[in-house]
RNA sequence: GCGCCCGUAGCUCAGCUGGAUAGAGCAGCGGACUUCUAAUCCGCAGGUCGCAGGUUCGAGUCCUGCCGGGCGUGCCA
């Protein structure tokens, strides 16, 4: 597809990909992929290589036995010799070793966004031109249990994801694969056979179901701490003693390597056995505080073993007991609310809500086909696919009949294949699930499904400022809710502060729109793959690569207009013209047309955090830009005019791309 | 024990199939509001990219070993 510009001709927003395009010609004959080679033309680190660098004549040369600088100079005649070039860029400069700077013409640059500026839809970004189906599997929290930051960061990256591809013009399809028939559904059906509440059901059942949830969880949790947990820990204590009562005594063999080596293991056996008492010493504390309330330690008296009763009522319920099948049926809605209500804070939607309960009529034929390719057998009781490579098999059905989340995994696959064929299938969860992961594809290629990508999206765990997993000063996690309020409520203490903000009503609307932009940003603007510090001052702050500080720079953008009483819809006709005489506008011109780049980089390794590196960067060319170039009190009509394209198609494109990642924007601030 | 991931400025983090002089924010120092939002901007300083080898014209990026950390590792999800 091609867009329009003013001169008639059709300009891609898209240079880079026009450079590669004559690259791929030029190297014919001299290379055998021309396209892996052409692939190699990147930005320019420093201005002075000009916009984009072409670093393909080294490997060729190095290939051919020839001087790649020779190499580079019949590439550079053959593309100065192709029609249009000149048009396009600059005679290129053969520099260093081989490196071929391009420099793009600023009436090229200028042509391009004309183009964009006109585009209200898509800022001049053409579709992909071969469309993918991509199934996005992300969020999936279990329903009557409180979401977690973890579960944050999945929807967060999740929604960012698909809103991305669907914009490049892939066809997603999202699907939230909630678990709502697990254990906890046991223990609120425990709780209320016991502890229920009516009239608190009836007036607020959600909460009612909730504080089933946590009561029964709570009194199994004690339980287990008092009969497993507590002696677990006292043994491992005791091994580790013996441990390092032996390397502590081991006599010095002598050898200095060896003798390192033990005084190593020394040292992490003190650390596992600090780690360990300190451990010891929190499960007392947590101990004593259940049995210093009364109330909790005669329910736990009343109710003993209230672990194995809650699972037999989950059991009751996947046998279809019809009492526990009309409990869940009546609980899952107040569930699904609870959820549905941090969802809508978060603007999150999904195509489909196919949780765990969907499949589980098909789990008894996932095993028996499994067994029938002879991919699972028996072990120890269990049906188990042993896979190459992995010392654990992937277990499919428990020795007393159960069923699994590989179970539902693979039924799930092979619904989605039957139902939407996909191309891809993208699962947005957590690092620690790796494993997991890669057994469940290794099983579903044994199975055949080959030309699926299947594909774990696994991002990092969000840390406390202590370097530890975000939690509250109790140790429980945080409460999903209570962390947005909080967010939210912080921002409002910035929007405070604010001189252009009138009323009430629109502080806070803008404190909303800020301190969720905040939570998503932080979430996305890290590389996915790492850990990150959860912090609310650093995601509030107003500088640096935060939401607070993008929304202010779309805020200031477009204050211009407004100052200017001018509508920016007219700016955009055909006849339009940008100029890019300072080195200002010429900056903030580049990086309006990388847009795209940024965004195919999101859509080749699933990273956001690329697109809020861009829009930052973008954020900060048109800082300089507002710094050296009068807009309003431009010298002249026609570079007004030109200068208020560009504040146009920045507000537009730091604008495209926030939504792109979920995140709304304020007109002022 | 085995497997996966990580180690970049005092702190929090970027760094595009290996590219030229490794970047940003905070904190520190110094500047800029009678001038389009100063909730901002500009400048300075700050680095053995954990260590040691190797591959390469070129390594923060790839390989090997070591040091340090996180996570996972047969019936939870």
């Amino acid at each position: 597809m091609r867009h329009r510009s003013s001169g008639g001709i059709f300009l891609s927003m898209n240079a880079l990909v026009e450079l590669r395009r004559r690259f791929v010609v030029a190297l014919e004959g001299l290379a055998d992929e021309p396209a892996a080679l052409a692939e190699m033309i990147l930005p320019s680190q420093d201005p002075r290589f000009g916009d984009y660098q072409a670093n393909c004549a080294m490997p060729l040369g190095k290939k051919l036995g020839k001087p790649p600088r020779e190499i580079a100079t019949t590439l550079v005649e053959r593309l100065v010799a192709a029609p249009g070039w000149e048009s396009l860029c600059d005679p290129p400069e053969i520099a260093g070793p081989g490196f071929i700077n391009l420099r793009l013409k600023d009436d090229g640059i200028a042509a391009r966004l004309v183009t964009a500026l006109a585009d209200t839809e898509r800022l001049g970004i053409v579709p992909v031109s071969a469309p993918r189906k991509y199934v996005l599997d992300y969020s999936s929290p279990n329903v009557a249990k409180p979401m977690h930051v973890g579960h944050i960061r999945s929807t967060v990256i999740g929604d960012a994801l698909s809103r991305v591809l669907r914009f490049l013009g892939h066809q997603v399809i999202t699907d939230n694969h909630i678990g709502d028939w697990g254990t906890q559904f046991g223990m609120i059906i425990y709780g209320y056979k016991h502890f229920v509440d009516t009239e608190a059901l009836a007036a607020a059942s959600v909460a009612e179901l909730s504080r089933l949830y946590k009561l029964v969880n709570q009194i199994g949790e004690h339980q287990a701490n008092l009969a497993e947990k507590r002696p677990a820990l006292a043994e491992k204590i005791a091994t580790q003693e013996t441990r390092l009562a032996e390397l502590a005594t081991a006599p010095p063999t002598g050898d200095p390597k060896q003798d390192k080596q033990a005084d190593k293991k020394r040292r992490q056996a003190e650390g596992t056995l600090a780690d360990l008492r300190r451990e010891q010493a929190e499960l007392e504390a947590k101990i004593a505080a259940f049995l210093a309330d009364a109330r909790l330690s005669s329910l736990a008296a009343a109710h003993p073993a209230i672990g194995a009763a809650a699972l037999a009522e989950t059991a009751k319920l996947h046998t279809s007991d019809p009492e526990n099948v009309g409990l869940w049926k009546r609980f899952l809605p107040a569930c699904l609310e609870e959820i549905q209500q941090t969802y809508d804070r978060l603007r999150v939607t999904f195509d489909h809500t196919l949780g765990e309960s969907f499949y589980h009529d098909r789990l008894a034929g996932v095993v028996e086909a499994l067994q029938k390719k002879g991919l699972a057998r028996e072990s120890d009781g269990a049906q188990c696919v042993f896979l190459e490579g992995y010392e654990a098999p992937f277990i499919v059905q428990k020795k007393d009949g159960a069923y699994l989340y590989a179970t539902t995994d693979l039924a799930t696959i092979q619904y989605r294949m039957e139902e939407w064929a996909p191309d891809a299938v993208l699962y947005v969860v957590d690092h620690r699930q790796s494993l997991h992961f890669e057994q469940l594809f290794a099983t579903a290629r044994q199975i055949g499904y080959d030309d699926l990508e299947l594909q774990h999206i696994s991002f990092g765990t969000v840390l406390g400022e202590d370097g530890k997993p975000y939690k509250t000063r109790s140790g429980s996690a945080v409460g999903l809710m209570g962390l947005l309020d909080e967010a939210v409520e912080r921002a409002g203490t910035l929007a405070a502060k604010s001189s252009v903000l009138e009323t009430d009503t629109e502080r806070a609307a803008v404190a909303e729109r800020i301190g969720i932009g905040a939570i998503k940003y932080a979430d996305l603007s890290h590389n996915r793959t790492s850990d990150y510090v959860f912090s609310y001052d650093k995601m509030l702050a107003m500088q640096g690569n935060t939401a607070a500080y993008m929304q202010y720079s779309v805020a200031r953008v477009k204050s211009i207009f407004g100052r200017g009483g001018i509508d920016p819809e007219t700016l955009r006709g055909d006849d339009a013209t940008i100029a890019l005489s300072n080195p200002a506008e010429r900056a903030l011109a580049m990086e309006l047309l990388r847009f795209t780049e940024a965004l195919a980089r999101v859509a080749a390794e699933y990273k956001p955090n690329y697109l809020t590196a861009y829009l930052f960067d973008l954020a900060q060319r048109f800082a300089e830009f507002f710094e050296q170039c009068p807009v309003l009190k431009a010298d002249d009509d026609a570079t007004k005019a030109s200068r208020l394209r560009l504040c146009d198609l920045t507000a537009r494109t730091l604008e495209q791309g926030l939504a792109l990642l979920g995140i709304r924007t304020v007109e002022r601030m």
